[in-house]
DNA sequence: TTGAAAGCGCTAACAA
DNA sequence: TTGTTAGCGCTTTCAA
């Protein structure tokens, strides 16, 4: 007998357990559990009887319950800050889909926009997720800290803990801020606006200086450089322009940075639709991203790609989800280089002469 | 002694547990669940005797072990279809924050739109979530009776099974349909094109009947009114009007019903940005759902606006996730008629007269 | 290749 | 109010 006496599955039918297979099959239960196991020592034919057996009782096997010994749970908890921003909804669709493509599950919390995310934190450490990738949010010391020490791997997509040793995978973002100046000024631009981001966001940060840095060089100074606050949203943005610029207020300068897509757009529509005034006739725009709906008519949105694809895959491969749970920290790595192209279109107007 | 002598933590460091919480608390290891669970019989100084041993241990509780008993995971997954509709990702954020305000953990998955949910069902049930929220997405009558039977709770948000039993709730979209028609015919539109969604989904085909009966009762005849295939997605409905009237190719009509307001809105780029035509002036165009980028200039879309929280609200009631895991299911409950509100801007002008 | 048995970290019934 | 004990459904040694 394979299933011992006093080893039955006692509920009264709910929930099929191995141990019913087990028995329908005239198997142990832990043959069931090879069964299920890619390449664990089982025979074929058992298997294979196994797995019939299985399907008549509509077995499920519980994955809760086998990461109680295995100690991987192979859920990957996703920290989502700005959703108001289409950018980040492209990087959670493109995590969703590679991590769902290696079997993972993601387990979602979302993280109001600057609000702290270490009581998200915390409940994912409750739920024992193999890892955690942190988007747009803040965090604190204590809390990456807390993650370290506990072995769980955390990475930061998109921004940077500067002066910490946490792992994170960030694009180019000062190199495309010069772009985006180079830009301007090779459009002939000589007085110029920047919509800001979250402020206390390292991204938004180093657009800034890089464009900054672009213009300097250039012999720009810092009274021909506006910069208006936009708290990295649309109507953010929007309403500044707006506040900036109606009634004459002050004099309009020739280019416009919006540190992010959804901005840009925003500093369009108050150009375009409050404040009449046209992009790129009268004043240049430039965003960063490259989010779809700024390539759509009527933005054409002048802009910094982004490799998306290419960010999540580094900041996936940072988890190292396939080494073992205790294994040994192989250093910190962090990526905070990946390269920006350029994507002229509409709202940036190249002069004759080049 | 409270920890008996060979019920030590035997693991070398990694993992903190309660075994180790109640050793050094000088209490049984089960004091230190019942510290951890609210309204749970325990002395209120051996409680805090025992959250301070805790909190000197950097003790998690580990919510997947603790399941495991319970029975209850405090999971809930939810299967998103069109992530490229930002409608989606309104309800998703709306989800997000009402399930994680109960304290629970939301399993995200993604399908692709059109594709079934089935082996994204199958997943979860892996899982064991307490329960499922599935918007926009296909899925298989085996699916929903496999849920069934293993007493896990399913409702669809935004579509429904016709004829089959599953919980589901959906806003009055014929109704809406009709709003549409009406506020058309109000307008004095005679001629009408309709982009439609996906053809699998009752949303896309309810708000398409309700618009035609709209149009029907007032003696519209089906050779005005022009269907358009869209497949739900900006870029379908953009193309698919950019193809229709091409060159002249048939006659514009009066107005365009975007089935819902991403596509809308690519009715509107593709009037205004490839065929020049001017919107309301020249065709009249309105949308479905009230997503914000619809709000915006230029396009300020009339719209019908689908109550996305009172929907979301009553999904989550509907999982009646608070009753017993065993206790007998009280009875279908189909919700498909949520008011829906038109809402005037100005992409339908109205005549003088009215 | 198989089965028996010992846990994984926790909750819950029971007794004290 | 507490501690003891028996599992939850699975994986994983260890023998056979």
């Amino acid at each position: 007998m394979a299933i011992p006496k006093g080893r039955e599955n006692k509920r009264n039918g709910t929930c099929v357990t191995s141990i019913d297979v087990a028995a329908l099959a005239g198997v142990s239960q832990a043959a069931v559990s090879r069964a299920f196991t890619p390449g664990a020592p089982i025979a074929a034919d058992t298997r294979k009887r196994i797995l019939e057996a299985a399907q008549k009782l509509k077995y499920v096997p519980n994955s809760i319950a086998s990461s109680l010994t295995t100690r991987r749970t192979n859920m990957v908890a996703v920290i989502l800050g700005n959703m108001n921003n289409p950018f980040y909804m492209k990087v959670f669709k493109c995590l969703a889909a590679r991590l769902q493509a290696q079997g993972r599950q993601i387990l979602t919390f979302t993280v109001d926009t600057g609000a702290s995310s270490d009581d998200a934190l915390m409940r994912v450490l409750r739920y024992q997720v193999d890892g955690i990738i942190l988007t747009s949010a803040q965090l604190s010391t204590r809390m990456t800290a807390l993650c370290h020490e506990r072995g769980i791997p955390l990475v930061l997509l998109n921004r940077y803990v500067p002066s910490a040793e946490t792992p994170s995978v960030c694009s180019d973002n000062s190199g495309g801020g010069r772009m985006i100046a180079e830009a301007f000024l090779r459009a002939g631009a000589r007085r110029f606006a920047v919509v800001k981001g979250d402020p206390f966001g390292t991204t938004s940060q180093d657009r800034l200086s890089g464009f900054l840095a672009g213009l300097f060089e250039a012999g720009i100074t810092r009274n021909h450089i506006l910069e208006l606050e936009g708290n990295a949203v649309y109507e953010g943005a929007r309403n500044a322009v707006f506040q900036a610029f109606r009634d004459g207020n002050q004099p309009v300068p020739d280019a416009i940075f919006g540190i992010n897509d959804a901005m840009a757009m925003g500093v369009m529509d108050a150009l375009r639709g409050m404040l009449n005034i046209c992009v790129p006739e009268d004043v240049m725009v430039a965003g960063f991203d490259d989010i779809e709906e700024g390539a759509r008519w009527p933005y054409r949105l002048t802009t910094v790609r982004q490799p998306v694809e290419t960010m999540v895959d580094k900041a996936i491969a940072l988890l190292k989800l396939d080494t073992k749970p205790g294994a040994v920290d192989t250093g910190i790595c962090i990526d905070h280089k990946i390269p920006c192209q350029l994507i002229w279109r509409d709202t940036v107007r190249l002069t004759e002469q080049n």
